[in-house]
DNA sequence: TAACAAACCATTTTT
DNA sequence: TGGTTTGTTA
């Protein structure tokens, strides 16, 4: 019970409430996983089985650290609690009830690569304009329908959502995602989104299975409570339903994932759901220095919706937060690499402990330029994943086969790679024959002789018999074995092998890797099943973030986006490209809650610096292969100015000479002001379209984008009426579709 | 059917 | 600008 004394007094508090909800608002760096940690063993203590009790958090790296630090408090017994993803825990209990859903034990699971390329095929199959139906658009509406529970039927029946998607122009997304969803339950699929959405119609339907997680759970945990969205919001109340121990830790300051449906009002209305709730709120960072917790502070103030706490350091002052401009993002870049070099020598620091933080990944090219001028070690988190490589995911297609040959997109994309003499002509018969006698691609492939003449079945069916001879490998064998003999027999080893270029010797080498990946997988000795099919379970929810953690090899800065920053923390923080229109992003400012969300982005970025912050902006970059002018980001200007030192001064840039050198090269690109000289419109708080059917011009209107304007023209045409607005603050004459646009009449 | 060129698209964030 | 997909040609 020691550990108790190592707490301060609100800390104490949530570890010894364990019976009935509670809530726990951590501020940053509040010390918030040591409270679960704790919380957990003290339950275990308490004699509480580690089988009964759910731990739900958003990274698989945060669920092995959780266990791995409740391991050290309370020993082995860690290992049997139900502690992972939200993603992960659930597919876990989807398998073992998947019959009573109709889907096989071992369903694929889709990547988002799968999902996009069947929306692309299911547009295509229904003759719809693909340039409209981009399948991030279309997977958009679905995901967001999916995790606000809305069902095909519901979506095809509900006149708001027709109202939407034709206004939109797109009004056969209901049908697409009615196709989507027969295609997926044919190829016994699930995408990441049906894990949780399955979960619930589990749950709503089987109100037994219900009844045995009810009895298994006698404690729920959630972290990053702030980010579930309704989907999961649901699934936790259920569970909990019961016994009522739930209890759930977040920092609504830290809200970041509303694009993914993460609704906010999840926290913000926990109370309404248990009104007996006991709510801790753990304020004191241990993190930070005062300045960069105060700096901090002045920023989310500006945001109106919160829970109110405040968070306090009572570590040292440290040194104030660094500003610096530089003319381009090269330059940014060269300034950034350059600080590192100088603190790591002046401080004797390691460059393990520096972090380069960006809105968006495509601005890590920069960075990379310049460390590695320096030779300055980096490493970048996402961007493109181990498992996203051509050759990963041609053998991983291979394994999920296997395992379930219904599985539409794997049979796709390897049934001609290795080239096996099945070409587009028979692929598109197969697909056509498949439909006509409503049976899953395999079955028609298994089958071919039936459907196709000899000549070009053959190969077909000889492919199907490969698969078969898989399986029955994999049935006695562990995956490790099954692999190997499949990437052999399939070809691919050989296939990869003959190319000996540069990137097909890495393709081979990646192969290998792999392979050798999986022997490691089974080479656990806590490991209990080794087959195939597991292996292929554990991949589909791995991140590229919990990859290159497992195999980080020493000293280099780490590169990563704000959003997978979340939950970390660096001594010397660098956030980069804090200009206007990046961050926040452009398409963020449109409206209030949209800003907000960019300003906790913001917040999390600072708080992940433990000593020293620094910020920098470029005056222009290179963006879409042209040079734009850049303005400083808002933010910069909320933050407290006794709490930052502008080093470059803020009137001229020191390096505006370099700028013009540059735009006077023969041939150079004139430096362009960035698209809308304008000054991005935030509307008023209490925005509301009006209805629009009458309007006529003269009348005075607010956009929410485009400000203030007067109607200069009202006309109808094609049934479609359109309005000419003269707009204010250099915006300019518009022509808006009235069906479309939002527009309040003043 | 492979090699190459042209066209196209992208920059929001991810389990 | 640069990476990927699509189209054209031999």
């Amino acid at each position: 019970m020691d550990y108790l004394n190592l707490l301060n007094e609100s800390q104490r508090g949530a570890v010894l409430h364990t019976e009935g909800p509670a809530m726990i608002i951590a501020g940053a760096g509040s010390g918030k996983t040591r409270v679960l940690t704790y919380r957990i063993a003290h339950l275990l203590e308490k004699g509480v089985d580690p089988f009964n009790i759910l731990a739900l958090t958003f990274t698989n790296k945060a669920a092995r650290e959780m266990r791995a630090r409740i391991e050290k408090v309370v020993g082995p017994e860690a290992k049997n609690l139900w502690m992972g993803t939200f993603h992960s825990i659930f597919a876990r209990i989807l398998r073992s009830e998947a019959d009573k859903l109709g889907y096989p034990r071992h369903f694929t699971i889709y990547d988002t690569q799968d999902t996009k390329t069947l929306v692309s095929q299911i547009v295509k199959e229904l003759d719809l304009d693909d340039k409209l139906y981009k399948p991030s658009t279309v997977l958009g509406r679905i995901s967001a329908a999916k995790n606000k529970l809305i069902s095909v039927q519901q979506y095809l029946n509900d006149p708001v959502i027709r109202q939407d998607d034709e206004a939109a122009m797109r009004p056969k997304i209901g049908v697409i995602y009615q196709q989507y969803q027969q295609r997926c339950f044919k190829a016994g699929a699930m995408d990441f989104d049906d894990l949780l959405y399955q979960t619930n119609v589990l749950f709503k339907d089987h109100p037994d299975a219900l009844n045995k997680y009810q009895n298994i759970f006698h404690y729920v945990m959630v972290d990053e409570y702030q980010d579930t969205n309704y989907s999961q919001y649901l699934i936790t109340r259920k569970l909990s339903a019961k016994n009522r121990n739930i209890c759930v830790v977040g920092d609504d300051a830290q809200s970041i994932y509303a694009f993914r449906g993460a609704d906010i009002q999840n926290i913000l209305n926990f109370e309404k759901d248990y009104p007996e709730l006991a709510i801790f709120k753990l304020e004191q960072n241990y993190r930070s220095t005062k300045n960069i917790v105060k700096a901090a502070n002045s920023v989310i103030k500006n945001n109106q919706a919160q829970l109110r706490k405040s968070v306090f350091s009572d570590n040292e002052e440290g040194p104030r937060i660094e500003v610096i401009r530089a003319a381009s993002d090269n330059e940014e870049g060269k300034l950034v690499a350059n600080g590192i070099y100088e603190d790591k020598m002046n401080h004797h620091l390691s460059y393990e402990d520096f972090a380069i933080l960006y809105r968006t990944n495509a601005q890590s090219r920069a960075m990379e330029e310049a460390l590695r001028k320096l030779n300055i070690k980096y490493k970048i988190v996402g961007g493109l994943s181990f498992y996203q490589r051509k050759e990963i995911k041609d053998l991983v297609a291979y394994l999920r086969l296997t395992v379930n040959p219904n599985d539409e997109q794997a049979l796709r994309r390897v049934i001609n790679y290795p080239k096996r003499g099945i070409g587009d002509t028979t692929i598109s018969k197969l697909i056509n024959a498949a439909d006509e006698a409503n049976e899953t691609l395999w079955d028609v492939v298994a089958n071919a002789e039936k459907f196709l003449p000899a000549r070009v079945s053959n190969p077909v069916v000889g492919f199907a018999e490969q698969i078969k001879s898989y399986a029955v490998v994999a049935a006695k064998d562990d995956a490790f074995e099954a692999a190997k003999f499949i990437a052999k027999n399939s070809g691919m080893i050989e296939d990869l092998y003959a190319d000996k270029s540069i990137e097909g010797l890495s393709r081979y080498e990646n192969i290998q890797e792999l392979l050798n990946g999986i022997k490691e997988y089974v080479d656990d000795p806590e490991r209990e099943d080794k087959s195939l099919a597991s292996f292929l379970q554990d991949i589909a929810l791995v991140t590229d973030t919990d990859l290159k953690d497992a195999k980080d090899d020493g000293e280099s800065v780490t590169l990563m986006t704000i959003h997978s920053a979340k939950g970390l923390e660096f001594r010397n923080v660098y956030i980069v490209g804090m200009e206007e229109n990046l961050f926040p992003s452009q398409m963020m400012i449109t409206s209030r809650a949209d800003l907000e969300e960019e300003r906790r982005l913001f917040y999390v970025a600072i708080t992940r610096a433990e000593k020293k912050l620094t910020l920098s902006y470029a005056t222009s970059r290179y963006q879409w292969g042209n040079l734009r002018s850049c303005e400083k980001s808002r933010f910069i200007d909320e933050i407290d100015p006794t709490y930052v030192d502008f080093k470059y001064g803020t009137e001229e840039s020191p390096f505006a000479p370099v700028l013009e050198r540059r735009s006077n090269l023969v041939g150079a690109q004139k430096i362009k002001p960035a698209a809308a000289p304008v000054k991005p419109y935030v509307p008023s708080a209490d925005f509301k379209p009006s209805d629009t059917s009458n309007l006529a011009a003269g009348n005075k209107v607010e956009h929410p984008k485009f400000g203030f304007g007067t109607v200069t023209k009202v006309e109808t045409q094609a049934g479609q009426t359109k309005a000419t607005i003269q707009f204010e603050g250099g915006v300019g004459e518009k022509t808006l579709l009235l069906s479309f646009a939002k527009l309040r009449i003043l």
